[in-house]
DNA sequence: ATATTATTCAATTGAATTATTGAATACAAT
DNA sequence: ATTGTATTCAATAATTCAATTGAATAATAT
């Protein structure tokens, strides 16, 4: 009788878990999280066809985890509230602290590509201090604003290429983003090793470092 | 290249989401919820036969969101930590925020039900003023230590049924959980409500009473 | 009007998931 | 040893999901 109810209630819920338990779609997330993108370019970074992207795209849409606008000829997609990105951020915190196959994949990650070891934040607290290096953050800009790292330089990952002039060349950079496991700062290093600068991830995203006590800076206005 | 890596963190992210993608595995975390459960015992609050409820079990561990205990012929589950109720408590904000059915759901179950409306925050401060009904909080007993209403008493769901002297029988209940839509005060209210006893649900949950800044207690010792 | 571009729809295929059934373990009690 | 109880395993059928293909919209440009 009330279990009716109660299973109704949580056939509701599974269908936002049943969504996210594709790889795509987490991917599709993950760059709606940098901002709104149209369906082509979804596709062209996610490795999709762009039927296939735009499928994935309307389940997220049906499960209300995502919006869309029109402008022109193309539809322009975005998550339909912060608590998308919690949520992401809940599921790669059960993820990374539960699932030993994710520490090894980081593991093999880091021994191929040539020393991509992370940076602790207590060597970059110190290293910040000599003012020896540039820290990048590539969290889209609403989420810098919120609060980022002390003196830290945001480049969305999607602008870094065109925006790279901002980073002093010489200096070694240290880009972080929002988890240990959060991918734009992967990326973010690696197209910064191809251009030819030295950089790093930091260890920690941003919240760990926040909630470690050090200092952060807010932007007003 | 780096796509693999990224695809393959993905895919393990991904194996969260779909084993919260099934209601009956989302009803089992939140059974788990409550505390520590042999596999008949959840067999029968969800109404699936053992050997389904076992498999489900299992799906839920080899994603690392449970883990076992066994003792004498049986095997106890239980939440391999609290970031699986924070991550539950994700899926269930963003359904609620997103997902009109929802509401839809919880609207008829209301009107079905003999006048079972909720009761606001603030006719309850209200009605506490005046000393006029029991506050009961049935989250398991850890929630409740880490902070609960103003004289409220705990008695989690499970434990309802034996403790059912501990509240006056002449005075009104209000019940409440984890949210709005934690279903745990629905089950208390129906109970409540076979025994007698005039009771309603408290329209928001512990952490919306919190974050409305009203005064709460938390046990020390 | 016609062609072009971006996106969606519909149908198909093969793979994965669910619930059910009955058999198999693993421990406990007699 | 034998029996009973709790849980898990294995096999099956019904359902659902993912990717592909080609056609259909919908706005824009010629």
């Amino acid at each position: 009788m009330t279990l009716d109810i109660k299973h109704a209630l949580f056939t509701q819920f599974a269908r936002i878990g049943k969504v996210l338990g594709n790889a795509h779609r987490l991917a599709l997330i993950e760059y709606l999280a940098q901002g709104e993108r149209s369906v082509e370019a979804l596709a062209k970074v996610s490795g999709l066809s762009v039927a296939n992207t735009s499928q994935h795209l309307q389940q997220l849409r049906q499960a209300g985890l995502v919006e869309t606008r029109r402008e022109g000829q193309r539809i322009h997609y975005r998550l339909s509230g912060e608590d998308v990105v919690v949520l992401l951020d809940a599921i790669r915190n059960v993820a990374t602290r539960h699932l030993a196959e994710i520490d090894q994949l980081v593991d093999t990650y880091l021994n191929t590509k040539d020393n991509m070891e992370p940076v602790p934040a207590a060597e970059l607290v110190q290293r910040l201090k000599r003012g020896e290096v540039t820290v990048l953050d590539v969290r889209p800009e609403e989420e810098y604003t919120a609060g980022h790292l002390p003196g830290a330089v945001n480049i969305p990952l999607a602008e870094l290429e065109e925006r790279l002039a901002a980073l002093p060349p010489e200096r070694e950079v240290i880009a972080y983003c929002r988890g240990p496991y959060c991918v734009l700062s992967f990326d973010a290093v690696a197209e910064l090793r191809r251009r030819g600068y030295r950089a790093r991830r930091l260890e920690e995203g941003y919240p760990e470092w926040r909630s470690a006590g050090l200092p952060v800076e807010e932007t007003r206005h």
